[in-house]
DNA sequence: CTGCATCCTCTCGGATACTG
DNA sequence: CAGTATCCGAGAGGATGCAG
């Protein structure tokens, strides 16, 4: 049986409804900056100038507010090396990684059939 | 095999780079309303009406013009039947349901952990 | 019932400069 | 290297009113 959104909300009464939880995990996971970073990272360990380079175009600013926002939801782990220059590094957490797991084939699909798309 | 980051941009040299199709089609279909209305319509023809009080919280005019969006990239079809009222249905196409079909087990996970997500 | 037009607000996000 | 602080514009998005 493959998975319906029907099904999805009788087991979860209430999801996707305007105050719910899944809706801020939407916001955060489906942002414009916020899919880029974790795809990334889902090939593995990051640092901060890795990342900037990795996800084309990002602003240093997008950068950290939604690396501190994936971090705030345990998406994404910090972490950090007392060095001289600083050393920090970015990774998906187990829970990052399940998220990713799920995201994955739909960017395949969108990278698939965007430019047939884009030319409609 | 599962899929990886990597082996999608080996695949699609330039995906998910700054100008790419791959971008928009991204803004799109992961845009606030985007998702709701294309899972709102995973389950059957909806009509605006419909549509309106499905999706939890959008206004009239995010619903008309995420809905030119979609129709647009061809994943949403509307069909108006000239009648007093008027009377308009809104589905998806094969091509929307092929998207739909990778994008509901991400939404099945995000039901399954947005609580314990946004509880952290 | 199914929208479009207008106005207004507010957040996202870019550019730039600066710090440990 | 890895960020923070500040300013500012563009566009997302809400509210309201009106049209076919």
């Amino acid at each position: 049986m493959s998975v319906s959104y029907a099904q999805i909300q009788a087991d979860h009464p209430g999801s996707f409804s305007h105050a719910c939880p899944t809706r801020t995990v939407l916001d955060h996971v489906m942002s414009r900056w916020g899919v880029l970073i974790l795809s990334a990272l889902s090939d593995g360990t990051l640092r901060w100038g890795q990342l900037c380079r990795a996800v084309d175009g990002i602003s240093e600013k997008m950068l950290a507010s939604t690396l501190r926002t994936l971090t705030a939801d345990s998406l994404v782990a910090r972490e950090s090396f007392p060095a001289v220059p600083p050393h920090v590094e970015y990774r998906l957490t187990d829970r990052g990684r399940e998220l990713m797991e799920r995201m994955l084939p739909l960017l395949e699909w969108i990278a698939d059939n965007a430019e047939e798309i884009t030319a409609g």
